[in-house]
DNA sequence: TAACTTCTGTGACCCCGGTCACAAAATGAC
DNA sequence: GTCATTTTGTGACCGGGGTCACAGAAGTTA
């Protein structure tokens, strides 16, 4: 069953108004690009923007939605890693060393996917997707004894999650810091091994 | 020196818009209510609501700000807790019991929070501040042996403060979930004790 | 090709956050 | 008190996100 024109077409269309989109606000930042500028820049109206992207910051969470692909590839390849802990950090530096250079469009997107898993109900749930992934490793990790059984390992992927989003968080508000990947191990090495002192009474 | 009466009223009426916002934000939804509405309701016109805050979402960054105050008291109160691991479930437990039960308030507020910070370079810079509280609790229990000197108390501090955010956000993203309270004494034990099973190779 | 249905494109329009030039009120000097 | 100065209040206005009734193109049927 082939393509219709129309099917064709929408596709083209609507990751030509996504190229175009993103290029600008590289160029400007989100803030200071219109939907406008946008349509403009695709030689279309300004009503057609909508009919591919229900609101502007869509254009965030499809460009949010490639992370999701990447982690899911990158979960892939490494499964041969016995190492769990290793393997994480094989797949977080996968997924942080593709972040290209533009802190602004970073911090825009990041916080549209916190919004939208917070105030927006609908199945675009990013973060959610992202623990999903990682669950199987956990479970895993806990059968192979590698990570302790007290905890469940869907609550061990979404704390995961959240040390990442921090991580990311972190050194998007100051930049100063050490690179991204260093950040992530420093903060896993202490989820992993614990900040209590050793042989602290608790 | 008394405070005039231009001082007085400023107080008074910054205090007003902002006890008129939160009862109409709880009463229909930060989204759906407008500046004028809040003016409206003040007896003010628009313009006036621009000169108490400079922009809508500063009335949610104040309210935040008073969590800072709680956060201040708490620490002061607690510190002949010796234990700091227990220090702090109790500094947080007041933190997290006082949230009231508006959680949609408090989404808007958490987005807010989290945005300025990413977004805003200015003073007001909440989760700054929240660490700068927490660190010396954590230069203190390095010192008494209970946590280890392998990492950088304001690394410690950081990550706490992250940690508590997650457990903020899980909680609202999720609230069928158990309470907000034994969801952050959960993830502090998985980063105090660490998740790695006893005796594991790495 | 004509007649009809369904999907896509369009831009005038609405709404609301935020601004600004000006008006009114408070303060201070005398 | 009067006048000059400074602070605060005001609402018309602007810009941009998002909607919608309609136009036109693509697809379908005979």
């Amino acid at each position: 069953m082939r393509e219709s024109l129309r099917e064709s077409r929408k596709r083209e269309l609507k990751e030509e108004i996504f190229l175009q989109a993103l290029r600008l606000f590289k160029e400007r930042g989100y803030e200071n690009v219109t939907v406008e500028d946008i349509t403009t820049a695709c030689g279309i109206a300004k009503g057609t923007f909508y009919n591919y992207f229900p609101k502007k910051e869509h254009v965030l969470l499809h460009l949010g939605q490639g992370q999701i692909e990447i982690l899911r590839e990158s979960v892939a390849r490494h499964t041969r890693v016995r190492n769990v802990r290793k393997r994480l950090k094989l797949i977080f530096k996968d997924l942080l060393t593709r972040i290209d250079r533009e802190p602004d469009l970073l911090k825009a997107t990041i916080i549209e996917i916190l919004r939208s898993s917070l105030l927006v109900e609908e199945e675009l749930q990013l973060i959610a997707e992202f623990e999903l992934l990682l669950t199987p490793l956990f479970e895993e990790a806990v059968a192979a004894g590698q990570v302790s059984a007290r905890w469940d390992p869907r609550q061990l992927s979404s704390f995961l999650v959240g040390t990442y989003y921090y991580a990311l968080f972190s050194w998007l508000a100051n930049p100063a810091q050490a690179d991204v990947v260093a950040l992530f191990h420093t903060h896993l090495d202490m989820l992993w091994g614990g900040i209590a002192a050793e042989g602290g009474k608790d």
